[in-house]
DNA sequence: CCTACTTTGTGATTGTGTTCACATTCACAT
DNA sequence: ATGTGAATGTGAACACAATCACAAAGTAGG
């Protein structure tokens, strides 16, 4: 297959078009138009079809995309025909939050592995999972061969747990402190920082309507 | 001021400017460049300098800004020279976890209001915050004149809460639920979806690293 | 006051992602 | 068969954001 180069956006995109698919397809609806699709997503229906161009020829002209198919394809697209196991770093107020939140199983993702480094904390039982030292995260990632790391541990500590995600061969990290991580190009890295989202939000619900009207 | 538009993303880069200036300011770095912003912001100088430049011109050519002077120059900007109130709704794991996350308030935020409709929950204190009966939303939020909401309900709750934070007259919504909001356009959302954010990672890590060789 | 050096501010360019608009293809009725 | 209507797939156009590259404006030293 040529790749072309494939637009990030649309890669999440493809998961939101995978659950909003399966969704329907529990509400019976058995084929299913980009517009249809595109109405659920709040997008544009030319957006779903091009995205899914990228990666072949999916549905039939003049009828639709038949949702259960579609669906299988997209989870090969972005590998999530098999679940994906996921290490935790940090059971502070997110890191718990995040081994209680029930959602990700049902998505195709599950916390298999939880770190931190108070003895307060190692040994206990978080949501089906026990937190153990932070000092075995590199054997243990390493041996298990986790790929995904989720990293919710305070800023200062960030940039020395990533160091040693690295030697553990990780290969994508999402983190919620303000990056400041310099990675090798072959590992990705997301971070999510709330407060540069309302900081944005502020800033827009101030500017933006008044130019809309 | 004729504003020229200001890409959204110019935006979330100006708080990063602003914490990364408050902490080399800490650090004793009166003056600096941005080549020196920029690298601890892990971007390019001239990014930095295009972002600024939307707003006025506040370097001295030859020499760098001042940091003191520009990080109220942006505190302004994006109208947090003023402490931002905000309500939350929804104590799950992810709302407990929000109260009682006090980065926030380092950084110009403060959760002052919080609600849930889970009759034992109401009247906890977490971090601070007694929990509210969510039936007093409206009521609440319109009277205390708080225009940015965190929204960390369950799926199927968020787009009725949603409406209620309308009426109520909020601004912005920083949600936790995979969008399905259909708001009016003078209605700020952001949706944070890790689900979607991990499996970008997956993605990329299976693909883009290929490319970059 | 002139020269060498530094760093800003920005028009022009490049790059990336979204949207349009239409030819293509399929189902179905006649 | 053949025509009609519906929905896909996609090159081209557009919109937006990042980056370059250089003129302008400052400092410092003699």
């Amino acid at each position: 297959m040529i790749t072309k180069r494939v637009p990030s956006e649309t890669i999440g995109r493809l998961f939101r078009y995978f659950r909003s698919l399966s969704c329907l397809l529990r509400k019976g609806e058995e084929i299913v138009s980009s517009k249809t699709l595109a109405e659920v997503c709040h997008i544009k229906p030319a957006t779903v079809r091009k995205d899914l161009s990228y990666f072949g020829e999916f549905g039939t002209r003049g009828v639709g995309y038949d949702a259960a198919s579609l669906i299988n394809k997209i989870k090969k697209i972005i590998k999530l025909d098999k679940k994906i196991n996921v290490a935790l770093v940090g059971i502070g107020n997110i890191g718990r939050a995040l081994l209680k939140h029930s959602t990700f199983e049902l998505e195709g993702f599950k916390i298999v592995m939880a770190f931190d480094n108070s003895p307060s904390k190692i040994g206990d039982t978080v949501g089906n999972v026990m937190i153990e030292d932070a000092a075995n995260i590199r054997e243990r990632i390493e041996s298990s061969g986790i790929h995904l790391v989720i990293l919710a541990v305070p800023d200062y500590a960030t940039s020395k747990v990533a160091n040693v995600l690295q030697l553990a061969g990780a290969k994508s990290i999402l983190s919620f402190s303000p990056c400041g991580l310099s990675m090798p190009a072959d590992i990705q890295v997301t971070c999510i920082d709330l407060s540069v989202e309302m900081a944005r939000l502020v800033y827009n619900s101030c500017v933006d309507y008044r130019e809309k009207v």
